[in-house]
RNA sequence: CGGAGUGUGGCUCAGUCUGGUAGAGCACCGCGUUCGGGACGCGGGGGUCGCAGGUUCAAAUCCUGCCACUCCGACCA
């Protein structure tokens, strides 16, 4: 993408309204425009990074044999009538009357959604188990939205939704959500770590969020330094496999969010595997067995030919609060610094004297290149001071910088500047382009 | 929903106390000089001062009501 052409509205300063560094750095670098409280558009380099996120959350979870679906934003109210939440929900449902005066509403989420698709199709054990999933917009009337698109009002989610014919079976389904999730976490460069969550009416062990760890999250996570360092399972995992062995070994470590947490327990571990830090939720599992499959009707018959509620769970990734959580996660005083998997482009080209044939050739080789090779490359081909594309190219944080100036070019060599070392190196082109491609 | 604050050009803000012809910086347009960390000079365009009423010879400024946004708290699959 040549700069000339593109749409990406910097600003020198903050807009006064953000308070928190993500927002003020995605206003900045022209990633979003706040539309109304919680509620924004979505600029093409925000965008970017929003599909991004989207992608590596799509693949983690086919990877672990979800299966993805589109529902509706728009449900019937009817159908929350007969899981009795459509009382119960409150004023954070966003209510709709359509021109038959229909009761209508913008899903919050999408229990009785995909309930309703099950029930409709799925009548046998023989066919489960099943993970639908869709990623979709929410809306939650927050009473109080804040900090930018990491607490919106209309916010991206990935909601996943399992089947089961028995207890057993759901928790086979969680361990690999579970599993799935830290996946999702570690390839966007980010340090997940699971704690216990509130399970609710149902009980049991079956809830838990993830906290990504960062100085300005909202919540405190204490957790065992082992839990922390282990990292994620991989690709790798035998998905059909057995996976409480390794599900256990990360739920027998110690780690809770300030609601959850047992001091008592925390001050037992020895001191230098304690630690405590600032956590941002960004996802949650959760079993609850026939919560929605009871009251709506979603019966599979058994072996013994008897017809029972669907055990179900389901499974919240906050796309869109990602976007901002990998922000606060990632930043230095210059601007965003985007892991690989979540950067808009791959590389940015400076061109730091455009209009000069010599530097004007070496860009485009090197943008032709790059392209070719499919890193998604940003030319900066503006008729701007280097300056203003050093800061800019900073700002929006694309992981390599190939600074291409006169200087260099009479030399015929470039630099090279990775975003998230700072370190620069000056080399022949083809060994830039090498170092980038990999 | 309780408490606090803020609304002045695209952005950051001054001006409001003490009423008297709407300002600065950045951004934008033109010309020129520049060109490796958000350049400089000259010239230029852009604002019903959140909205509605009221007081006054005169309102960004004083009064009343409303709206929006932000922060703290409560709330939060």
């Amino acid at each position: 993408m040549r700069l000339s052409r593109y749409f990406m509205p910097t600003l020198r300063e903050a807009p006064a309204d953000a308070q928190i560094v993500s927002h003020q750095l995605m206003l900045r670098a022209g990633m979003v425009r706040q539309e109304a409280a919680g509620i924004y558009a979505w600029l093409p380099l925000g965008l970017r990074v929003l599909k991004k996120i989207e992608q590596v959350v799509r693949e983690e979870m086919d990877r672990a044999g979800a299966i993805e679906i589109l529902m509706p934003t728009i449900q019937l109210a009817d159908l929350w009538k007969e899981s009795g939440r459509y009382d119960d929900y409150g004023d954070e449902m966003l209510r709709i009357l359509d021109r038959g005066q229909r009761e209508l509403l913008f899903g919050p989420t999408a229990e009785e959604v995909v309930t309703d698709i099950f029930r409709s199709y799925v009548k046998s054990y023989k066919d489960l188990p099943k993970n639908l999933y869709n990623i979709q917009w929410k809306f939650r009337d927050e009473r109080r939205p804040r900090f930018g698109v990491m607490r919106g009002r209309e916010f991206l989610m990935k909601d996943a939704y399992s089947f089961d014919a028995d207890e057993a079976g759901a928790r086979k389904s969680y361990n690999r959500m579970f599993l799935a999730y830290l996946n999702v976490y570690a390839r966007l460069g980010l340090k997940a770590v699971p704690v216990k969550a509130d399970p609710g009416p149902i009980g049991g062990d079956l809830s838990h969020e993830f906290m990504i760890l960062a100085d300005t999250g909202e919540s405190q996570v204490f957790a065992h330094r082992d839990l922390v360092e282990m990292g994620a399972p991989g690709p790798d995992i035998d998905w059909d496999g057995d996976l409480g062995p390794e599900v256990a070994r990360r739920t027998s470590l110690y780690a809770a969010s300030d609601e959850m947490h047992d001091a008592a327990r925390f001050e037992a571990m020895p001191e230098d595997k304690r630690m405590t830090a600032r956590g941002i939720e960004v996802g949650h599992i959760f079993y609850f067995g026939t919560k929605y499959s009871a009251p709506m009707k979603a019966l599979v018959t058994g072996p013994d030919g008897k017809d029972t509620p669907v055990q179900m769970g389901s499974y919240g990734v906050g796309v869109s609060r990602l976007v901002a959580a990998i922000i606060e996660a990632s930043h230095d005083a210059n601007g965003i610094i985007w892991p690989a998997a979540a950067a808009p482009f791959g590389a940015v080209v400076l061109n730091l004297r455009a209009g000069d044939a010599a530097v004007d050739a070496v860009c485009e080789q090197a943008y032709a290149a790059l392209t070719a090779a499919g890193i998604d490359p940003l030319y900066d081909d503006r008729d701007d001071r280097p300056g203003a594309k050093f800061a800019a190219a900073d700002l929006v944080g694309i992981p390599w910088q190939l600074i291409v100036g006169p200087k260099g070019v009479a030399e015929g060599v470039v630099e090279l500047k990775n975003r998230a070392t700072g370190e620069r190196q000056t080399v022949p082109l083809d060994a830039a382009l090498k170092a980038i491609t990999g």
